[in-house]
RNA sequence: GCGGUCGUGGCGGAACUGGCAGACGCGCAAGACUAAGGAUCUUGUGGGUAACUCCAUGCAGGUUCAAUUCCUGUCGACCGCACCA
């Protein structure tokens, strides 16, 4: 078959029909399958987006066939980094080379022959989405989920930039290789916290990977403890917050984050040690992540000249300043236990600090550090008590005496959302002497992206310099203001977009609640594991909160999520120009098409695995659509004159293999398992050959329909080939009208079924045995056989295991 | 360091809730049809052995009538987090 000539035939034909679009009047079950939409990138769709895309439309065309209306839309995330780092290098700007890789994309897409609904085509760039992007940023802001605050933030000194967390790889910048400094900025931030608790309960009811869930869940790190009060000299109270308050008779010092807002005050009660903290305080400032993130580095820190109040024993303990304490965890301060803390241990043991020893391990002498549970020793009234028991019990002591309390911390932070870079969308705030911070008003929406931008970074946002985007007036006083300059992670323009698909022509809502309401949660959501902590974690939280808003009514954007793998190169490493290992599917496309390239991606990889790829078994892929095409076409030309209708032993083998196949394949696709499905289709081709070649007296009726189960069958694997054989054999309509065929439990019931026998668990023996025999006459059946009464002649059988349809195992002694 | 996933023929990979290990395919070998075949079809194909059979799912144990599957330890690969108090 001429697949470039018969899948331009189809596509075009499809576009035509409309067949791929989602009808909202249908009255089937809405089944929404989605794909992450992808990034323009200047280069074509490579085998990453074709092992998304390909396998996971086969899933939506199988449940279209399967009777659902199927709503599969895709669109392009297209703010980000990349474009305009390339206009940064080249010169093009951000907005033309998006557009251009758009169409080429697009295209690329369109030619892959996946049922996306293009009518439903969104592109996060343009105005008519990022304006309820800004619409979404200011909602956030009425119900105070989105802040300004002063913050750490990770900067590039070469770039003279601010670059997201997932921009720092091994603590050095991504555009230049700088090493990366922490810098204090005022930024716009999410209160993602606030949800911490809801993100990780409602993980449970998600059908989801586990190593996913696990993976929010260890990163959201709910840790449950005590906060506990320690009177400071200056009056102040430092608070700290540790999951062993039954160790807290051993504290020896209390520890200060060196960005502690009290250090200035301790520092100025000090002075003697002001230029120690003063340097220190320098030292852990210009530390670079690498360094401070290290557990291997060794302990540093200073003595603040300031003592505290141990709120149990009244004794005073020094504070010192150490940057092993993070502030941006807990309470920025923890209360030092030399004994039970290898991290406490190391420090004292550096600065000749006291330890004091509050836990015994029980029955075996204690190593210092001893950091398990054990029993409190040296803890007054508290002695005796061990582990959970003893950590509860101070934590009522200290709720009861106004020191402390249970507490429960996460490590999750607020979300960072302001990004000092051009190419996103503005953050719609206004900045007014009189006013403060005023929100945009939502009719002035969108806050256009000016186009006339100089984007080479210069170490402030692009769009600070621009005179006629920063002046405006104050929405409040109507006097002189200025416009935030920075825009908005691109994050943010993904964490709702499946709501907009729906309605993306709505241009009075970002989406309405009726059909939201409707049309969501998505049902199967498909895309790489790299995303696992960043976007569904953050479409999870603006999911959550625009609930809380009431503008939808459900909690959960996402039903099913399901990770493909990763093609790796033939070399067994991540595709990547500098690998020099990166495989380009349009060679195969070419010679093979692109049902063909789709059907190999299935056939050749455990969809969740991934793997290395190889070409090896492409071609073999093309030899079975060939095979298949000969068993149909020869079908249509076999006369019913003088056939016979009887359901032979032979005709009944071929329909046993029909129906075993398709009810694996139902199963299978339903797992996302789709090299099994394959196998299976292969197993029912090779029976209908065996059947074609080896019966002359065949029932062609029953024979013909079994070709055209097999179109059907084969249509969501191969979808412009099915559509042509079905075509071939008559057939007016789109073969993705008809229904998958269903399997009957009936046809896979056979007369007789092959046990293997075992005698004490070594097989001996294979033997056909009857359907429907009690388990004792089974046993009857498997003694009498000659091969086994030999074995078992003379001996007692002391137990007869049988699995039916499988095994018979006798055990004799 | 912590958490997780995975180790099966020459290769990609199967094995549903423990039940015939190696489905399906690649590769390889032999044969058929051919002027020819890198087309197509048939047969064979984990290893050892002349054979009965024996050995095989990273390695070592355990549970069980039965273990690729469950448990313990160990080695290796990959992923995530990483001074989280």
């Amino acid at each position: 078959m001429d697949m470039k000539s018969v899948e331009k035939k189809w596509q075009a034909k499809w576009e035509k029909s409309k067949i791929n679009l989602f009808d909202k009047k249908s009255n089937k079950e809405k089944l929404y399958v989605l794909e992450m939409f992808s990034y323009p990138s200047g280069s074509k769709l490579h085998v990453g987006h074709w092992y998304n895309y390909g396998p996971t439309d086969t899933y939506a065309r199988f449940k279209k066939m399967q009777g659902y209306e199927v709503f599969q839309p895709m669109g392009f995330d297209a703010f980000g980094l990349p474009a305009e780092n390339y206009a940064i290098k080249t010169g093009v700007h951000p907005k033309d080379s998006t557009e251009k890789n758009i169409e080429t994309m697009e295209q690329q897409l369109k030619n892959m022959g996946a049922m996306f609904d293009w009518s439903a085509e969104m592109v996060t760039c343009d105005e008519s989405y990022y304006k309820w992007t800004q619409w979404l940023f200011l909602q956030l802001y009425k119900k105070g989920l989105a802040y300004r605050k002063n913050a750490l933030v990770n900067w590039c000194p070469s770039c003279e930039t601010v670059l997201a967390n997932e921009q720092v790889i091994g603590g050095e910048c991504e555009r230049c290789g700088s090493v990366v400094l922490r810098k204090d900025m005022t930024q716009w931030f999410f209160k993602i916290t606030e949800y911490a608790e809801e993100l990780l309960k409602d993980l449970d009811g998600l059908n989801w990977p586990e190593k996913t869930k696990l993976m929010q869940k260890n990163w959201i790190g709910k840790s449950t403890g005590c906060e506990i009060h320690f009177e400071c000299e200056t009056g102040d109270d430092i608070t700290v917050f540790t999951t062993r308050p039954d160790t807290v008779f051993g504290v020896n010092y209390v520890v200060l984050a060196p960005e502690h807002p009290l250090v200035e005050k301790l520092k100025a009660a000090h002075p003697e040690r002001a230029a120690d903290i003063d340097a220190y305080v320098r030292y852990a400032a210009e530390a670079n992540d690498i360094d401070r993130l290290s557990t291997a580095r060794e302990k540093t820190g200073t003595f603040s000249g300031a003592y505290a109040i141990h709120p149990l024993t009244g004794k005073q303990v020094p504070i010192y300043l150490a940057d092993y304490v993070l502030y941006s965890y807990g309470t920025g301060a923890v209360m030092a236990v030399a004994a039970h803390d290898e991290r406490d241990y190391a420090f004292a043991k550096k600065y000749g600090l006291p330890m004091t020893q509050v836990i015994q391990k029980k029955g075996e002498e204690t190593i210092l550090p001893y950091c398990e549970d054990g029993i409190l020793v040296n803890s007054g009234a508290f002695n005796g008590l061990s582990g959970e028991a003893a950590r509860d019990a101070i934590a009522i002591h200290l709720q009861k005496i106004g020191k402390g309390g249970k507490k429960v911390n996460y490590r999750l932070r607020d979300w960072s959302v302001s990004r000092q870079r051009y190419w996103g969308a503005p953050i719609p705030m206004i900045h007014c002497e009189k006013c403060g911070v005023v929100p945009v008003p939502e009719k002035k929406l969108p806050v256009k992206l000016p186009y006339d931008v100089e984007f080479r970074p210069t170490g402030k946002s692009p769009l600070a310099s621009h005179e006629g985007f920063m002046n405006c007036t104050c929405p409040e006083c109507g006097g002189e203001a200025k416009r935030d300059p920075d825009t908005l992670d691109t994050f943010v323009c993904s964490s709702w977009y499946f709501l907009r698909y729906p309605e993306v022509k709505n241009d009075k809502q970002a989406f309405s609640s009726e059909v939201a309401n409707k049309m969501l949660p998505v049902d199967v959501y498909v895309g790489g594991s790299e995303h696992a902590c960043m976007h569904l974690l953050y479409a999870r939280f603006i999911t959550k909160a625009l609930r809380d808003m009431g503008y939808i009514n459900f909690g959960e954007p996402f039903k099913r999520l399901v990770h493909q793998g990763i093609i790796l190169g033939p070399d067994g490493n991540r595709m990547s120009k500098s690998h020099g290992n990166v495989v380009s599917p349009d060679t195969y496309i070419e010679e093979y098409g692109s049902d063909m390239f789709r059907l190999y991606l299935m056939f050749g990889f455990s969809y969740t695995e991934g793997g290395p790829w190889s070409d090896d078994g492409i071609k073999s892929v093309a030899k079975f659509a060939d095979r298949v095409e000969r068993i149909v076409r020869k079908s249509l030309e076999l006369s019913s004159d003088n056939a016979h209708n009887d359901m032979k032993s032979a005709e009944k083998a071929l329909n046993y293999a029909k129906h075993y196949a398709i009810k694996n394949i139902t199963r299978d696709v339903e797992e996302f398992s789709f090299n099994t499905s394959v196998a299976r289709l292969m197993e029912y081709v090779n029976a209908m050959q065996k059947y074609e070649s080896e019966v002359t007296d065949k029932n062609v009726a029953f024979y013909k329909a079994c070709a055209e189960d097999l179109v059907r069958m084969i249509a969501p694997f191969a979808p412009h080939f099915a559509e042509e054989l079905w075509e071939a054999c008559g057939h007016k309509n789109s073969v993705f009208l008809e229904s998958y065929p269903a399997f009957d439990e009936q046809a896979l019931v056979k007369d007789e079924v092959e046990y293997a026998i075992q005698v004490n668990s070594k097989i001996k023996a294979k033997l056909m045995i009857p359907e429907g025999l009690s388990d004792a006459d089974i046993q009857d059946t498997v003694c009498a056989y000659p091969e086994i009464a030999e074995l078992i002649a003379g001996k007692t059988i002391r137990k007869c295991i049988i699995v039916k349809g499988r095994l018979v195992n006798l055990i004799v002694g």
